[in-house]
DNA sequence: AACTTTTACAACCGCATCATT
DNA sequence: AAATGATGCGGTTGTAAAAGT
């Protein structure tokens, strides 16, 4: 199919409208409407190319958008849709009145997805960042080599400590070289280093208390348990000796996603293979508003009809509050655009 | 106060898709 | 069916304002 250019750039102004401009456009779509784009800018007596006109009306002078800060319960919205639609800007922007899908992705590449980061949250797949750090084989190795990790308290604080990046660094090294057995070192002194590296060596344990309550670090907990199992019988089944109570007291649940919603109804619409459908299928009592997840193209209720807002809250308390969700916290001194 | 860096967001670009000829 | 044109969409860039040094 063949692609001709939008305009004739030629003579065309390009970069920000000035008012004059602004006060053409809004008035020539105003008496004419919009019609066709390619020719409006002539019409209109604007020296810009079609696209530029649709994009400055779409996206700043419609009467209809909502300018000002994004409510706290629009930036929820935006994090729950995009947990299921990903990058599906407009999809999203139709389900918040007023709000461009310009808008929107600037919003989220400004404020949401480093606010995710910060907290520990992948914004691609909304999962906790377990990526960041090869824990699965860190753990996997710490619990076959060293039983006394199985109790929890120096699980979590030793998951913690390897959140230093330079010790985690070092810590995968070590343990990749194990698994392939390269290491240059007696078994013996591989598997001293190995425990020492996260257990004697290390920052001191710190306090756990994010860690010690709620579903969240549970969710999490399995989740880490889940993988360092996988990892075992798949790898090594020499070593597959975790002890059942293992599995039995943690790995019940594989949640994927961390968001619910209290006042959960079920969202009919989505395709099969979502992660948020595998989500659904396997955690049946995790669900999402409907005035969230609305069916698309069929439903322009307002998500904000009889919703309370919060209009005042500050970043920083939005940021508690997605931390509270979450409950799941990077340190400070984790460097997270070194993994960006 | 001057300079540098970071942040926020408007605008642009190129590709995809749909409609029309 | 193929070519062309219009529009929509998502990624990226440019730049003004704010914050930091």
């Amino acid at each position: 199919m063949g692609r001709a250019p939008c305009c004739d750039k030629n003579g065309l102004k390009k970069g920000p409208w000035t008012p004059e401009e602004d006060l053409k456009l809004t008035n020539f779509i105003q008496l004419h409407g919009p019609g066709n784009w390619r020719t409006l800018p002539k019409n209109a007596g604007l020296q810009r190319c079609g696209k530029s006109c649709r994009l400055r009306w779409t996206n700043y002078l419609r009467p209809d958008i909502k300018r000002g800060r994004f409510s706290f319960e629009e930036e929820e919205t935006i994090i729950q849709l995009h947990s299921i639609l990903g990058n599906k800007w407009s999809a999203i922007a139709a389900r918040l009145p007023g709000r461009t899908d310009n808008e929107i992705k600037n919003y989220w590449n400004t404020h949401i997805r480093k606010r995710l980061l910060r907290t520990g949250i992948d914004p691609v797949t909304h999962a906790p960042r377990l990526d960041l750090l090869d824990i699965s084989s860190i753990i996997t190795s710490s619990l076959c080599n060293n039983p006394s990790l199985l109790n929890m308290s120096n699980f979590l604080g030793t998951t913690q400590a390897l959140m230093n990046p330079e010790l985690l660094k070092l810590a995968t090294a070590i343990l990749s070289l194990k698994q392939q057995n390269q290491m240059p070192f007696s078994k013996d002194l591989q598997d001293q280093l190995c425990n020492s590296l996260l257990l004697d060596q290390l920052q001191p344990l710190q306090q756990l208390n994010q860690y010690q309550q709620g579903f969240s670090s549970e969710m999490i907990t399995n989740q880490l348990l889940m993988q360092a199992n996988m990892e075992n019988l798949g790898n090594n089944s020499q070593e597959n000796s975790t002890p059942s109570s293992l599995n039995d007291g943690f790995v019940s649940q594989q949640p994927n996603n961390m968001y619910c919603s209290s006042n959960a109804t079920v969202p009919h619409d989505l395709p099969e293979n979502s992660n948020f459908q595998s989500f659904y299928n396997s955690n049946q009592n995790f669900s999402f508003d409907q005035s969230v997840v609305s069916t698309p193209m069929s439903s322009s209720t307002p998500l904000n009809s009889s919703s309370t807002f919060i209009n005042s809250s500050t970043e920083d308390e939005r940021e508690s509050y997605c931390s509270d969700l979450l409950k799941f916290e990077i340190p400070e001194s984790l460097d997270l655009d070194e993994f960006m």
